[in-house]
Formats: C-alpha cells, sequence, structure tokens
DNA sequence: TGATAGATCGGCT
DNA sequence: GCCGATCTATCAG
C-alpha cells in the first residue's frame, strides 16, 4: 500500500479540539521492526487540555504527564487499569499540556500483523478503542515521547477527509468529570468505533455537531 | 442485550 | 488504600 509521507509538526501546533476534528480521516502508520507495515484510518479521537478536569495534565506539569507539555508532535502514551497502553498526540503550544487521545482507527493494512497480537476477533474490533488500538499496534511504554516526524517507527500521514455531514461530535468516553464539553469526535459512518453496540447492532453514536444558536 | 466482576499496577490522597 | 481517558468473560433476564 502507497503510504504518505508524515504530517509536519505545524499540523500538531494547534488547540486539541482543532487538530482532533482535523485528525479524523487521517492515517496512522506503524512500521514494525520486521519492516511490516500497518496501517488505519482514524475515525475517533478526543481532546484534552490542562484546564480540564478529565486530562492527565489537569494541575500542571509533574510525573507521567510530562510529555504532554513537551512540543508537539510527539507521541504521549500511558499505562492504565494495570494491563492497557493508550496513545495520545500531543497538540498545542511547549508548556500547554494539551493532546488528543486516538480511540479508534479503521484497519486498512497489517491486519494480520494486528490479529496476531489482538487476536482472532473481527474486524470492527481490531482497533475500536484506545487500549485495543495500542495492543494491534504494537505501542507501549517504550514509546512514550516517540517524535511522530522523527521516521522513529510511528507516523501519521494525509488519508482521506471526512466531510462535515459524515462529522459527529459528542461527550468524551470513560470519565468522570469534563462530560459537558462535546470533545469526542467520530466519522459517524464508520462501522469501526469504540463504545457498546446497541439494540440495532450499530456502534453507539454521538450526535452531530450542536447546531448554532438561533 | 445489559450488568457486573476480574484482571493488575501506577499515580495520587 | 483507592481509583483509573479499559477490555473481556460471564451471568441474568
Amino acid at each position: 500500500m502507497k503510504v504518505s509521507p508524515p504530517l509536519r509538526r505545524s499540523f500538531y501546533g494547534r488547540p486539541a479540539p482543532v487538530v482532533a476534528r482535523d485528525l479524523l480521516g487521517r492515517l496512522l502508520v506503524r512500521r514494525l521492526a520486521s519492516g511490516e507495515l500497518l496501517v488505519g484510518r482514524i475515525v475517533e479521537c478526543e481532546a484534552y487540555q490542562e484546564d480540564d478536569p478529565a486530562s492527565h495534565s489537569f494541575g500542571g506539569p509533574r510525573g507521567r504527564n510530562l510529555v504532554m507539555f513537551g512540543p508537539p508532535g510527539h507521541l504521549y502514551v500511558y499505562f492504565t487499569y494495570g494491563m492497557h497502553f493508550c496513545m495520545n498526540v500531543v497538540t498545542g503550544r511547549p508548556g500547554e499540556g494539551s493532546a488528543v487521545l486516538l480511540r479508534a482507527v479503521e484497519p486498512l493494512d497489517g491486519l494480520a500483523a494486528m490479529r496476531a497480537r489482538r487476536g482472532d476477533v473481527p474486524d470492527r474490533s481490531l482497533c475500536a478503542g484506545p487500549a485495543r488500538l495500542a495492543q494491534a499496534f504494537q505501542v507501549g511504554r517504550e514509546m512514550n515521547g516517540l517524535d511522530l516526524d522523527a521516521g522513529a517507527g510511528l507516523w501519521l500521514a494525509r488519508g482521506t477527509s471526512v466531510p462535515e455531514h459524515d462529522l459527529g461530535v459528542g461527550p468524551r468516553i470513560g470519565i468522570r468529570a469534563g462530560t459537558e464539553v462535546p470533545w469526542r469526535f467520530v466519522e459517524t459512518r464508520s462501522g469501526f468505533l469504540s463504545g457498546r453496540v446497541r439494540g440495532s447492532g450499530r456502534a453507539e453514536r454521538p450526535s452531530v455537531a450542536p447546531a448554532r444558536p438561533r
């Protein structure tokens, strides 16, 4: 599969919600040590900022969140629930403490290698959820702080844009505080989203972007 | 289909 | 100690 070059650093140097919306449709690319290429199209992500009680950066730089306060375009990987890794892309200006959590991609290439890690699950469950995605793409603690523009085995590429009428926005998942801001972005028609499956067998979807005030 | 518990460990009070 | 930007298996209805 032909893959376009990494997005430039200026892409990441914008507010997290702006980057998050723009990330939909982009390609997440991983080159394994074996040379094998894993590719997924981003269909779901969430923005986090420092003045945000749900964010790891809330309260300022310390401990594990240091990468979030570094330059944009780097990877922030955290470990949670004793067994899972999740990956974020650092956004904004250095010192700002904002990032975008990658929550789901539509697997496009390297599915066999993903299954080797994830088990024999259907395509729709391969990369649907932040921890599933990290497992499928073989991203762990050792990739925390990685420069996405350094050809270091993981980067983002142009992909195909998601038009406004396919854009869904809603509250972020798995948090207590901070559910009032609509900073979860999804491609509504995608069959590869995370979240519980509802009665009709479709993935749960947030509403479309809030209409402007009348 | 929905609810619940278990896994398992780092960060924080 | 407790809880977490989670996932999976299992149980009840």
